[in-house]
DNA sequence: CGACTTTGACCGGCGC
DNA sequence: GCGCCGGTCAAAGTCG
């Protein structure tokens, strides 16, 4: 289990969910099948635009098929979570029993490392591979807050700007091996002593979404934020005791939902993403909000403060409106 | 001229 | 020990 299995736990289940949670808003108002015979019966009146219904309805469906595979697939990475974390648990456990902690990787040098973990590791090599780096992990979370930021921008840019409110400059560059995109380094420049620092790449699978990830906390406000700076389509919502923001975007590939979860901490220490397309935090700290059962609540939650947020039912009906007469009249023409 | 960006060099962790 | 790789430094270049 490493850092990188949980980010994509993380944003799996919160876009996953999302995906499984507006099919069950939709489904609430309106059963799938009238949902889309509602699409196809006003175009049944030329040939061409049957044709054109029925492949929408055809992707629809294939989009469906898609949703349903990939909410198994988080299913099972659950499940694969939950596992591990009882394992985990177990083995910190019977550590604790015994009065011992495991000891640090060798090679580590003690760079803001946990102080008792460093002076209480010794000679002992019990503790197995897994445990080494979920302690390091866990000392990872530690010492930085990590989150992300996804941005959907034009793929033909190069530059990789995140704009989000705060001063950056720009200290290096570099290729990775994993991605042909170069990664930028930035630090935040507005505060002499702000420990922030935010990389951002473009995505491997998808060049034209920027991955912003954020380490650190800054230690002074927002310098361009005021508080109600979010977009026309940017709502703030309650989901239960978490506040979250909410918008929705029409961009060239159709209109989409972002839901940052993260309203409340960002009030603190993150910007809010203004035009952000797709919007995932992770906030590594606290240990419930990976848990499942945490992220259950979150998708109940959301999911029924969404269907009672008029403003969130009305934008999301003019989006998915706005986008049907997008598609009506590029038929046409 | 100062602030910012670019980019090659350098450093340290890590795997073999 | 060596090489790879990600992250950082810092000199040179660019811009307003």
């Amino acid at each position: 289990m490493d850092s990188s299995w949980l980010e994509l736990d993380s944003s799996l289940s919160f876009d996953l969910n999302l995906n499984s949670q507006h099919r069950g808003f939709l489904n609430q108002t309106q059963p799938k099948e009238e949902f889309q015979t509602e699409i196809v019966n006003p175009r049944s009146k030329s040939p061409s635009m049957n044709e054109e219904a029925s492949l929408l309805v055809e992707k629809l469906n294939r989009v469906n098929e898609e949703n349903k595979k990939l909410s198994q697939l988080l299913a099972l990475t659950c499940e694969n979570y939950n596992s591990l974390k009882t394992q985990m648990e177990l083995l910190g456990n019977k550590n604790n029993d015994q009065g011992l902690v495991a000891s640090a990787p060798k090679k580590r040098k003690a760079e803001g490392m946990d102080n008792n973990v460093n002076q209480q590791g010794n000679s002992e090599n019990s503790s197995t591979d897994e445990e080494e780096s979920c302690h390091k992990r866990l000392k990872e979370d530690m010492k930085t807050k990590i989150s992300r930021v996804y941005v959907r921008t034009n793929a033909t840019e190069t530059n990789l700007v995140v704009k989000d409110g705060y001063q950056w400059r720009k200290y290096g560059q570099k290729v990775t091996r994993d991605n042909p995109s170069p990664r930028a380094y930035f630090k935040c420049s507005f505060a002499p002593r702000c420990p922030v620092k935010k990389k951002v790449q473009r995505s491997a699978e998808d060049r034209s979404i920027l991955v912003a990830t954020y380490e650190g906390e800054h230690n002074h406000p927002n310098p361009s934020r005021p508080e109600t700076s979010l977009g026309s389509n940017h709502g703030v919502a309650t989901l239960g005791s978490i506040p979250c923001s909410a918008s929705i975007n029409s961009s060239s590939s159709g209109p989409m939902i972002t839901l940052d979860l993260t309203h409340q901490q960002q009030q603190q220490q993150q910007p809010p993403q203004p035009g952000t397309v797709v919007n995932e935090v992770k906030n590594s700290s606290p240990d419930q909000v990976k848990s499942p059962a945490f992220q259950q609540f979150m998708i109940e939650k959301m999911a029924s403060s969404l269907t009672k947020d008029p403003t969130f039912t009305a934008a999301l009906a003019a989006a998915i409106s706005g986008r049907f007469q997008q598609q009506s009249v590029a038929g046409r023409w």
